[in-house]
DNA sequence: GCGTCTTGTCAAAGCGGTTTAAAAACATTG
DNA sequence: CAATGTTTTTAAACCGCTTTGACAAGACGC
């Protein structure tokens, strides 16, 4: 049923109906309301691509997922941050428009949703060093928000990112606190940005006490289970092994669990584990008290925050770009606890 | 840019120049070239909206993700599903709409996909016991591909699913041959078409043998880690233990695990635990032996599968309903061993 | 009762492509 | 060289909606 057909039912033209469903005021209170319950009787609804030509607005946001080079990785945090987006973009009476595409490969897939118009705005996942992507899309026009920032500090264009420096930082105090002195550091991917800045913490924290971290106790890899599991096998069966670990993300940490429980050691006694948690909605690091000590921010509420950012801009609500920056809560676990077998400090 | 300045650019008519993009043969080979060159170097690629507005084809295909009711819980393996059949769009040219909505509203998420016209086709996740949605979508004429399937056989669709009676029927032998007699069974959510499923081949197992499943050792819930702790943690502290756990996730197993460790149990010697593995990709269940005993089944292969069968539903080239039941492979871990304490039978 | 203002409705012109039907250009044949 | 056939290009209609500007109908003041 298109408009043409709906409105010679109604007896009305298609302006007046088109107007009525689009609340528009120069239609009588009463047209209005006979025409709405026509459309829902009839289940008329106005042909998405048709409007979106007529008005300009594509009504749709666009994300472009990459699955990771090797091991076809879909990182597991997107299924929360878009579940946070799609949110805000229902309310809103947005589409989001979804592309996987290899890594590396994002280019393209941005270009083409630009050049072919199919959306009003991107969201960029997973900013790299020297992410040519950031460049791209100024060029293009579109608004766009990135969820991660870009390694050099730029302020033309808008981002959510959690602090990852400083929450590193304060996670490795904890631990240096606690008086481990050798911290296994299994990062993400070199190359993300985000694993950039953790790296940054852990090391600003360790030259504070003048510790130097061993560079056989840091690793980066695709932050899986089976990853975190060889890291932390890998550094315990070493010569000198860690008494704690830092773990940049959850999934892994139970790679890391396994590994430590496979040697009969204690979490929390014998090794300790700081983790980051993205608070995935499968993945409750405890109801009342953490299984694992972490930094804690939720990817999901991130989700919300950057669709609302962008459809700020889009509407021309914010002109100026937005960058947030937020804080980690630092939340103790039972996976913590003094280092054994040394002299703690004092 | 748009066809129009781009044609004029050219010095050809917008016909000559949509042909020769389009790869008809009505145009000479030489003119197409020199338009494919210019439209690489212009950047010039017609809107995609007006494009589907005249041909009538959406170029996508919509999914709806529900998110669970209480917990907002976005079930895990939608992330590698999607990046199977997002693949297959890409390669086909066609875009993936998404939508999240509350568990049970998806029915409005479908008919506005459909009355809009916003996409050529969709697939179903999650089908429940009676579920409204199959009957829906058959009245609205889209194509649409169930992954999973409706508790009652009807031939008039199309599904891929695995067949999960026959996979927990033979998880459930495997238990009942090493000796178990108490067996704790961590399913999804009543109500799940795949949870009554596996709860069928469970029972169906234990009658075979005469054994009767004990009602306290049954539990439905939400697939997370939580959910899984929990509910072996009480198995585990009750009066009757069971001496082996068959689980329906991997992440929920992660969780039965860490309630069988706390509790100074050995995984595989004094506890069994046999779980269904979706080979999510940040989760591989052991690169070489299986850390779990599992009955086994890409998801993310059924994702491209869906896909490929909804773009030939699409395309025409099948108008019978496919139904593809796929048989899980059963693979043997580290996870399972004979029951400890009991006469095993001869 | 007539001109002026609202208010509610409508006809028609886009939006940016695809595609049908017709024309132009070129090649072939008697 | 005219007649015919074939290839290449084009003009124009259409897809379904929004929206501008015009128009009729009723309300109001004088």
């Amino acid at each position: 049923m298109n408009l043409k057909q709906f409105s010679e039912l109604l007896g009305l033209s298609p302006t007046t109906v088109s107007r009525a469903l689009g609340g528009y005021p120069e239609v009588k209170e009463e047209t209005r309301r006979r025409v709405m319950q026509a459309a829902a009787e009839h289940g008329y609804r106005p042909n998405r691509r048709a409007a979106s030509l007529a008005t300009g607005r594509a009504m749709a946001i666009g994300h472009v997922i990459p699955t990771a080079l090797n091991h076809e990785m879909v990182n597991p945090i997107f299924a929360d941050f878009i579940a946070g987006a799609g949110e805000v973009y229902a309310a809103a009476g947005y589409d989001m428009l979804l592309s996987v595409v290899p890594d590396g490969d994002e280019e393209r897939a941005y270009r083409q949703m630009a050049d072919a118009g199919s959306v009003d705005g991107l969201i960029v996942h997973g900013p790299r060093d020297d992410d040519p992507r950031i460049a791209l899309l100024q060029t293009t026009g579109l608004p766009f928000v990135v969820h991660g920032r870009a390694p050099v500090a730029r302020t033309d264009y808008s981002f959510v990112d959690v602090d990852n420096q400083r929450a590193f930082q304060r996670a490795t105090d904890l631990l240096l606190d606690l008086g481990h002195r050798r911290i296994g550091f299994l990062n993400g991917l070199e190359g993300m940005d985000f694993a950039r800045r953790r790296r940054a913490g852990f090391f600003a924290a360790c030259s504070a006490r003048g510790v130097t971290p061993d560079p056989d106790l840091l690793s980066s890899c695709e932050m899986t289970e089976h990853q975190g599991h060889a890291g932390a096998a890998e550094m315990l069966d070493a010569e000198m092994p860690p008494t704690a670990f830092l773990v940049s993300s959850h999934i892994m940490a139970i790679g890391v669990r396994r590994a430590i429980q496979e040697r009969g050691l204690a979490l929390g006694r014998d090794i300790s584990v700081v983790i980051h948690d993205d608070m995935l909605s499968y993945l409750l690091n405890g109801r009342d008290v953490p299984i694992f000590t972490a930094t804690r921010s939720s990817v999901r509420a991130a989700g919300r925050r950057c669709a609302e950012l962008l459809l700020d801009l889009i509407r021309g609500a914010v002109t100026d770009p937005v960058q947030e920056v937020w804080e980690c809560d630092l939340v103790l676990g039972g996976s913590t606890g003094p280092a054994p077998d040394s002299e703690r400090p004092r």
